[in-house]
DNA sequence: CTAGTTATGTAACAGAATGCAACAAAATCT
DNA sequence: AGATTTTGTTGCATTCTGTTACATAACTAG
């Protein structure tokens, strides 16, 4: 994973603040949140790695929040409390939170449980994503993540390189959300493992997109579904429509 | 049975890897988990024959998992922890685990205690008759894995080589996982019982895979079960059902 | 608007990984 | 033993992928 997104929701702005900052200095992007409908505005926008929730939300009850993410979506999420209290924890972990870590916190203990429940995340999301076989459809194409194939608008087949079909499958991961090279190198890598970031090496994104462009692209120098984000990086800029087979 | 299936369930990276390499190294199919979640998955795909679980997984606790997954299924558990403490080892047999041991362990010893675990295990199943003999349907394909028998879709006999049988076996234990040649020839040797000698040998494994492929796929030039995972090795790429005979 | 600067597209190349046919060694069968 | 089948090795063809170099395109300062 490249940079963990993290969302913090706290509605106290100071500690929200204080937060923030530090897992930036730390090598993270945090995202400020103070209410649910915040944080369900930045998960629907579906780039958060991990929410950290505080179980006192003002009126809101973290913990029901808590409950109610866990039904829909499937996002990690460290509680965080004042209370430290054992039945406290316990509840945590019964609405379906990964960790829960009490305030005031060791601002390396929350490093630790942040790269815990991150790593946890992953591996299990490569042991468990055959479950659901999913197929996409985006602009007429149809990629069908079980078997790996990919249907052109007129149903002919298009063989992708492995290379190509793991970029595919990052950006249908994140459509509409620009994506840095180095983003999509380093969830490219992480295909396997924890392989080596292989980053930093030159122009290779560049080139597999071209290459992915002139298969998908009806006009490759016209790019309608994967759009170059000047200064920034790519972007898969169509709606996509997800079945379960 | 032919290979046992351990389920290593530890939430710390090298420690999972140290334990599979081993167990692999001497003749099983090790399967990594570092959670509860992953736990489920491996064993409702019912292919686990004995589960080795840390106590401290972090923040979930291993005696609590051991205690549901004896409540609700009938696979063998071995605790694993490194407190040794009597009480300890008393408190994972209340539980329900089948043995003890402590870390860090001898591996020879752990050895000695996960096959006795699993000939006690065999010999309680044959009581119940519950025959281990199974069969394996994939794409339209059937594996007896007690006669051997290989039918093709249209139900034709399909011969195959004891390697390449042996190989069979081993796709089917791990599917939808990649595995590294290494792994495969390892656990291809480890079928009998000797050591592997045969290993980095060279281009052994691919030119049985493709032998492989060659009787059981519908294009071997395309291949639909068995594909390779460039950088990687090879991947049983389709879903299997399991019935008993 | 123009010239310079920076970012991106892409063809060509090179190294690595994989498929595979052909051969040789080993094992198994008669 | 001789024949047959299986299995590993080798060399070459093919495919894949990152790098480089140069051409364009997009931006910026004047």
């Amino acid at each position: 994973m490249a940079i963990p997104r993290i969302l913090v929701v706290d509605d106290d702005p100071d500690m929200r603040q204080m937060m923030t900052q530090f897992l930036r200095q730390n090598g993270s992007i945090a995202l400020p949140a103070a209410n649910e409908m915040e944080v369900r505005s930045h998960i629907d926008a579906g780039r958060v790695d991990l929410v950290l929730l505080d179980v006192m939300l003002g009126d809101e009850n973290g913990l029901e929040i808590c409950k109610r993410l866990r039904r829909e979506q499937d996002v990690p999420i460290i509680m965080v409390s004042a209370l430290s209290a054992d039945h406290q924890r316990m509840e945590g972990y019964a609405v379906g939170a990964d960790d829960y870590i009490a305030k005031p916190f060791n601002p390396n203990l929350l490093l630790a449980r942040v790269k815990a429940v991150l790593s946890r995340a992953r591996r299990s999301a490569s042991l468990v994503h055959r479950r659901n076989t999913k197929t996409f459809h985006f602009d007429g194409w149809t990629y069908d993540a079980k078997t790996g194939d990919v249907l052109s608008p007129v149903k002919v087949q298009v063989a992708l390189s492995h290379r190509e079909t793991a970029l595919l499958q990052v950006l249908l991961a994140n459509p509409h959300i620009p994506l840095t090279r180095e983003e999509i190198a380093t969830n490219l890598d992480a295909t396997g493992e924890g392989q080596s970031p292989s980053e930093a090496t030159g122009r290779a994104i560049d080139v597999l997109v071209g290459r992915l462009r002139n298969k998908i692209e009806a006009n490759p120098k016209e790019p309608q579904i994967l759009k170059t984000e000047r200064g920034v990086g790519y972007v898969f800029a169509v709606d996509i429509a997800v079945s379960d087979t």
